[in-house]
DNA sequence: TCACTGGTGGAATAATTGTTCTATTTTCTT
DNA sequence: AAGAAAATAGAACAATTATTCCACCAGTGA
C-alpha cells in the first residue's frame, strides 16, 4: 500500500487525477478542482493571487490543492498546465502559413496537393459539425430494412457508389450498382420495389439521368436515401431522408473526402445493423 | 507623420512588426527579435531573467526590445505571446476525447462515422508528412508526357481510377479506364505503348489481375507510376516512381481519403502541366 | 583628437511572487 | 452536546519579479 504513486507530468494524466480525487476533496479544494478543469488557461498563465481571486479562494488554498494532487507546491502543478499549451500542435493559421512558406520552395504539384488535402480536411470537419445523428440513424434504418439496396450515382458520384458496392459485397449485403452500362440504367433499376431502397447521390449540376431515375423509383414507392449538396436539390424532395454534404473545393475541384466518409459509414452501419458481417 | 501607430494585440500582427522592424534594430535587439520568433513559447512562459539567460542578453535588453516594439514594458509584450497560446484550438487528443464524450450519448452509427472521419484525417496527415515532392514531380512529368494515360486499379482501388478517369475527361486529358468489363482488361491495356503511361493503384492483398496487367505493360516498356502501400508491393519494383500511401483504418475498413487526395492532385497537376485546361 | 550620440551591461529598487505558519472556523465523532 | 480533528482564512515571509537607472563603451563627424 505504501507504493509511491507517480505524479502526473502531462496534462492528460493530471486531469484524470483531478477528476478521480476531486469529488472526495474538501469543499474549497473541490472548488479549485472544478475551476482548474474549467479554466486551464488561467491556471497556466495566472499567478497564485490572480487565480485565487478568480476562483474565489485564498492563495493558500491553491497551494494546498496542489499538494493534495501530490505536488510540492503550486508552481509544480502550474508547470503541468503549461505543458499542455507548450506541446500543442500548430493552430490552423500557423499551419496554413507554414504550408505557404513550404510552398515557396516547393513545386507547383506540391501546392496542388496541399490544396486538396486542405479541402479534404475542411470538408470532413464541416460534415462532422453538421451531420445530424438522427438523420444518420434514420438512413441506416431504411437501408438495413431493404431487401436489395440500389446504388445510384453517376458521373462525379459514381466512384462513391462503386466503393459502396464493393464494400457491401464484402459484407454480404445484397446491392445493385447502377452503372448505366449499355444505357441500361432504367432496366437496372427496374426491379426495385417498395421492399428495397435506393441510395441516390448527386451534386450540382445534378445529372439529369440520376434525377430521372430517382423520380421513377420514388413513383413506385421505393424508399430513397439521398446524399446531395443543398435543400434545393431535386433529390431532397424525393427522399425519405437526405444528407447535406458541402464539399470544399480547390481550383474548382470538389473534394470527395466527406462524401466518402459518409458513404463508408452508411455501408458499415447498415451491415452491422443487419448483423450479417461475414 | 506623428500618426499614432496601433500596437499589436494579437500575435500575428506583432510577428509582422518584429519581422518588419527587427533587422533595422541595434545588434542586441535584433538578437532578441530572432530569439522571440524562434522560441515564442519561451517568451510566453518564461520570466525576464530566464529568457535573458536563454537568449544570452541582459534582462534590461528585453525591456528595451519591448519598448522598441511600442509596448511599455516586457509584461505587455509577453501578454501578446500568451494570447497566441490561449486562443489555440483544441489539440488532437482533446478533440478525440470530446468526440468520445459525444459518442456516449450518440448512436452506434455516429460512432462509426467518427471512426471513419478520424481515420481519414489521420491518413491525410500522414501522407502530408511523408509525401516526397520530388516523387510527385517525377510522376507528374511521366504522366503528362504520356499520349494516353491508362488507369489501372481494380476492386478497392477502382473507385479511385474511376474518379480520375472522370476528371481527366473533364480536363481534356486522354485516358483509358481499365474496368475489366467482360473480362477484357488485357485487351483494354493492349494498345498501351512506350509513349503512353500506366497509373497503377493496388493495396494489400494485391489483386493478382492488377499485378499481372502491370507486369505485362512493364514488359512492353510502358512507363508505370504506382500508388501502393509498401515497398514490398509487387507494383513498387515495376514502377518508374511510386507512392507509399498508408491509410488508417477503422474496424478493418481502410480510409481512402489520402489516396483520393493524391489521385486528385495527380489529375490536376498533369492537366496543368499540359496546359490544356478547357 | 575631441565631444557627442546611441547602445549596452549590470547593479539598485520597489513591487509582486509562491510559500509557510498560525489562529479560527467548520465538520465529524461519540 | 461536547470534544477532537480537519479545513480554512489571512497575515507574514523570503525569494523573485519587472523595471529603472546610470556608468561605460563603440562608433561618428567635426
Amino acid at each position: 500500500m505504501s507504493e509511491i504513486d507517480i505524479l502526473p507530468r502531462d496534462f492528460q494524466s493530471l486531469k484524470a487525477r483531478i477528476i478521480e480525487r476531486g469529488p472526495a476533496l474538501p469543499k474549497r479544494l473541490t472548488q479549485v478542482a472544478t475551476y482548474a478543469l474549467e479554466h486551464p488557461d488561467e491556471i497556466a498563465f495566472g499567478t497564485v493571487a490572480s487565480i485565487a481571486v478568480e476562483a474565489d479562494v485564498q492563495p493558500s488554498t491553491l497551494v494546498r490543492f496542489s499538494q493534495a494532487m501530490g505536488y510540492q507546491g503550486f508552481s509544480e502543478l502550474q508547470e503541468v498546465f503549461r505543458s499542455r499549451l507548450r506541446d500543442r500542435i500548430l493552430n490552423y493559421e500557423e499551419r496554413i502559413e507554414q504550408l505557404r512558406q513550404h510552398a515557396l520552395s516547393a513545386s507547383k504539384s506540391h501546392v496542388i496537393f496541399q490544396g486538396f488535402t486542405e479541402a479534404a480536411e475542411k470538408s470532413i470537419n464541416a460534415l462532422q459539425e453538421k451531420l445530424e445523428p438522427k438523420k444518420l440513424d434514420r438512413a441506416v434504418e431504411i437501408l438495413s430494412k431493404a431487401e436489395t439496396i440500389y446504388l445510384l450515382g453517376l458521373r462525379r458520384s459514381f466512384p462513391i457508389t462503386t466503393y459502396m458496392s464493393y464494400a457491401f459485397g464484402k459484407l454480404g449485403v445484397r446491392n445493385v450498382l447502377i452503372d448505366a452500362i449499355g444505357g441500361l440504367a432504367q432496366e437496372e433499376l427496374g426491379f426495385a420495389a417498395k421492399r428495397d431502397a435506393v441510395l441516390a447521390i448527386s451534386f450540382t449540376p445534378y445529372a439529369s439521368e440520376t434525377v430521372a431515375l430517382a423520380q421513377a423509383a420514388a413513383a413506385r414507392n421505393v424508399p430513397i436515401v439521398a446524399v446531395t449538396d443543398s435543400g434545393f436539390s431535386p433529390l431532397a424532395s424525393l427522399a425519405e431522408t437526405w444528407f447535406e454534404v458541402a464539399e470544399a473545393n480547390f481550383e474548382g475541384f470538389r473534394s470527395m473526402a466527406a462524401t466518402l466518409s459518409l458513404a463508408m459509414t452508411l455501408t458499415v452501419a447498415v451491415a452491422e445493423m443487419r448483423g450479417r458481417r461475414p
